[in-house]
DNA sequence: CGACTTCTTGAGGAACGTCAACCGCAGTGG
DNA sequence: CCACTGCGGTTGACGTTCCTCAAGAAGTCG
């Protein structure tokens, strides 16, 4: 659309390799993975948000200061724009203006989401929950099998459980024949119905001994 | 502003009852709280966003359907937009169209606020940190003294923990003159610097025990 | 006052975080 | 070719933590 290639033309194309601190707040994601990264007070490291191909990019806030930090965690590549000239852009054109709108609704939206994984699901549910959420990501194959986009460490800060904790649950999936690994990043998913009912909640805590 | 009252003319006034589920999806919050409540399976619940006095409300979600149910948790009045008449307004007033985005974004900085307490804080620094969002709401008193706006248990269903485990972490706040409470919904924070610190991840787990 | 909901307190146990060690792999240098 | 190093990931042991269940207290409304 018109309106869209103009405001490509008006941004500079950046590119970062992984674990590169990124200082611009607004663009668009070509390729790789960002991420908004966040430490507390004694270490503990949570990636917020994860940017992926196609993602708008815009952590302006208006009134505090920007908290937590962009980075790649793969090799990345950005279309970065000039916030005034970006804003000023949105105003005159009021059909990129709605497509803004709707990217940032979208993104308000897969937040409520992952909010709800990380705020009441076991790990196990959460390990399911992520899994979808990287088979989404492009590119799609048919036979549902997909590449980890980001190291399981990166993972594991992203859905709120230690390392060794996912570790134990994929390892936990895959003796169950739910998940099966081509190799340590290529995953597939062999029993989809099983593994979106543990992501929706199958997979409680279990209070007394299974008898 | 001229094009944010022209705005609330087109707008239609409801009031809810607590618990009251809600069909429409846009609108500006005048009085009391909502929030968007979300199930699992076996009955867990997760309130992924409160909205107070002053927020917009825009949960439109162009790909998928829209996930959870918004409801009162107070007597609540709120503005709703018809959502057509409320895009075409926004494509002919660029003030307005920046202003809704401001909101959008401040929305979503708070979700990375939120998720960040969500994935990694314990129970005791969620509590701390949903204090202060809470006595950031207004009506803002000068003695650090504030109303709890919901009932205990949706604070917990937001803060992503039982409801047991919040009276107890409250009332270890409380023993230790971090927080007093004037009556079972008054509270004034008679610490602050030491509360910050907590919510900022200054009350971790133990992985030893104290000698 | 009674019926109801909300909140609190207590006891008990599974689970997940913590620590430590190990494995596999890639890169490097002798 | 091998030893060494560093990184990412895995496995095991252990104990605090917080969830679960149950019952009681406190507040609310008729």
């Amino acid at each position: 659309m018109n309106s869209t290639r103009d405001l490509l033309a008006m941004a500079t194309a950046k590119t970062w390799r992984p674990d590169q601190p990124i200082s611009r707040l607004v663009g668009v994601m070509r390729s790789g993975v960002l991420a908004v990264e966040r430490r507390i007070a004694d270490g503990r490291r949570v990636l917020c948000v994860l940017f992926k191909q196609g993602d708008l990019i815009d952590l302006r806030r208006s009134e505090r200061l920007p908290q937590g930090q962009l980075l790649a965690l793969t090799p990345a590549t950005f279309l970065a724009f000039d916030e005034t000239r970006f804003d000023a852009y949105l105003s005159t054109c009021s059909d990129t203006a709605t497509i803004v709108q709707d990217q940032l609704r979208e993104h308000t939206a897969r937040m409520r989401d992952h909010a709800v994984d990380l705020a009441c699901k076991t790990p196990t549910e959460r390990t399911a929950s992520v899994l979808f959420e990287f088979k989404r990501w492009p590119p799609v194959y048919e036979d549902d099998s997909f590449r980890l986009p980001i190291r399981r460490r990166d993972i594991s800060d992203y859905i709120g459980v230690r390392a060794e904790t996912l570790s134990r649950c994929m390892r936990s999936l895959e003796s169950e024949r739910l998940i099966s690994f081509l190799s340590p990043r290529q995953v597939r998913l062999t029993d989809i119905p099983t593994l979106r009912r543990i992501a929706n909640g199958g997979r409680p805590r279990r209070s007394k001994p299974v008898q």
